[in-house]
RNA sequence: CGGGGUGUGGCGCAGUUGGUAGCGUGCUUGACUGGGGGUCAAGAGGUCGCAAGUUCAAGUCUUGUCACUCCGACCA
């Protein structure tokens, strides 16, 4: 009974919090503010990669990788970026340590840097004044590179996978002849987050561009997706920018056109990070522990021996290896639990912990009735199946499971927005959780205001909405369409 | 940066008016058990965050210090 849960109900973030370090996901580190991922959340990360990873390829990138440290210089050329980073940069001063004569280890101070180097919290500066080496002409252009990487943003609070100090995350940054071509892949690489979200993840995105309170540093239009957890809290999944001419501007980068005339490239940057970790634990898991979708899990099947002796065992095995066999041989990623030194019950719960999709019991009364006990993780039903055709059940049963949990993280965003026309029936709304469609009149000011009363930011400008008019919630100023407000993460 | 809180076996905690440390869990060994987090027995494991001070005596009182954590302002 030790791994009990706190409730959701209960609170919470303590429930976030004991599910991220007892399903061994991840847990605090001796750095402030910095996590260990631990192999089982690390492994989730990978899936998660390598889904990604063969998005981007498809979509006619490349990866590369560019460095930790940036100078600081770079940081000043552009300005709205600086400004948005300054205060969250971790900064290198020196380069060498010593013995002082207690014989502690002390900084150098003579081994002071010229120049200090910005540990990177994200990478458009030192990009660009590489894009500029790279391209002379149109025929150098689009470049399209990504790159799977480390930030460190320096964070005052921090929690698992939400927000730490450092991350991992991937970035791509391309440069394009026209602007059009431009925007066409900000909006192409949010879609593919989308897609990524929606299909593998199973959390429904809102997508949509961000306010310019929202927007980020050095941006022109913030592309973005935005998902609501089971708090009733928004939660950012994945962003795309686009990026203008500010970058090239800033770092020079020119190509010569077909008309031979000097142009400044058109650039974006899109990133998804470990926090999509967070987004999964806190759309689909329950008090009993988590729930992964199937196409992310990194075991999607387990299969637990009932067993008294070793006779017994090796019977069970013999059966299982043949199970084990045709799951693999359809590309399901199976696990054993053969180990002797704990019990069935603690299996269950434990894998039940860790989201484990399908969980497989096989003992002797199964054996002689040529069955298998089959539960799922999402509804926690159990039922006895026939051995036989086994492996097309449990794939059928794999994409059932997957469908059934989007619908579900869909149907509670959908019984959590609400449409809203007056002031009143906005605070309440927001005070209880949800997305809160509502007007606004596009004002800075206004969303300021919004948010200084409530709490509440515009998470999202839906794009791919009917436009309809009205009055702002706050104003009532007119406003050309409904934007969606929550509290965030 | 402002305001709370906490530092005691691996983890979570208790420790009364000061008398030299205990509980749960985990760990080790064995037996019985095994279809939902087992039972019993026997063990191992702590300079009580650190440093001064008061005292015959400090986990406990005083002062300082360090670390962590929660709540706010800032953020993917």
């Amino acid at each position: 009974m030790a791994k009990q849960l706190t409730s959701r109900k209960e609170n919470y973030s303590q429930w976030y919090n004991d599910l991220v370090v007892k399903a061994d996901l991840a847990e605090n580190s001796a750095v402030r503010g910095s996590m260990v991922i631990k192999p089982y959340g690390y492994a989730i990360w990978e899936r998660m990669q390598s889904v990604l990873d063969g998005m981007f390829k498809e979509t006619g990138h490349q990866n590369a990788y560019f460095p930790l440290f940036i100078p600081k210089s770079f940081f000043s050329k552009e300005a709205s970026h600086v400004e948005g980073f300054a205060k969250e940069c971790a900064v290198v001063t020196h380069y060498r340590l010593k013995n002082d004569e207690n014989g502690k280890i002390i900084v150098d101070e003579d081994a002071k840097l010229e120049e200090e180097l910005i540990v990177r919290p994200t990478s458009e500066t030192i990009i660009w004044d590489t894009y500029r080496k790279w391209i002379q002409s149109y025929r150098d252009l689009p470049v399209l590179v990504n790159q799977w990487a480390n930030v460190v943003r320096w964070e005052m609070r921090t929690r698992l996978f939400l927000r730490t100090a450092e991350f991992l995350w991937q970035e791509g940054h391309t440069a394009h002849a026209t602007k059009a071509e431009a925007i066409e892949e900000a909006e192409k690489m949010v879609g593919v987050y989308a897609t990524f979200a929606e299909e593998y993840m199973a959390v429904p995105v809102l997508q949509g561009i961000k306010s310019p309170n929202e927007r980020f540093a050095g941006a022109v239009e913030t592309y973005c997706i935005e998902a609501l957890m089971q708090d009733g809290k928004a939660l950012q999944a994945g962003t795309s920018h686009f990026l203008g001419q500010n970058f090239a501007k800033a770092f020079d980068v020119q190509y010569v056109s077909k008309e031979n005339k000097q142009e400044y490239v058109w650039a974006t940057s899109w990133g998804v990070s470990t926090r999509l970790i967070g987004a999964l634990i806190m759309s689909h898991s329950d008090d009993n522990g988590l729930v992964l979708p199937p196409k992310i899990a990194p075991i999607q099947v387990v299969i637990v021996p009932i067993f008294k002796n070793s006779e017994q065992l090796d019977a069970i095995s013999s059966e299982v290896v043949k199970i084990i066999e045709q799951l693999k041989s359809k590309g399901i990623t199976v696990k054993f639990d053969d180990r002797d030194t704990h019990k069935p019950g603690f299996k269950f719960a434990e894998w039940e912990l860790k989201g484990v999709p399908v969980r497989l019991a096989i003992g002797p009364r199964d054996l002689e009735n040529k069955t298998v006990e089959v539960a799922r993780r999402d509804t926690l039903e159990k039922e006895t199946l026939q051995l036989i055709g086994i492996a097309d059940k449990i794939e059928h049963l794999l994409e059932q499971i997957q469908i059934n949990i989007f619908q579900k993280a869909l149907s509670y965003r959908e019984d959590h927005t609400y449409s809203v026309d007056n002031w009143e029936e906005f605070t309440k709304r927001i005070e209880e959780g949800g997305f809160v469609r509502a007007h606004w009149d596009g004002t800075s000011e206004t969303e300021q205001i919004i948010k200084g009363k409530t709490k509440a930011t515009i998470r999202v400008i839906p794009v791919d909405e009917i436009k309809e008019e009205g009055k702002c919630i706050l104003t009532g100023n007119h406003s050309k369409q409904r934007v969606v407000f929550a509290k965030a993460y």
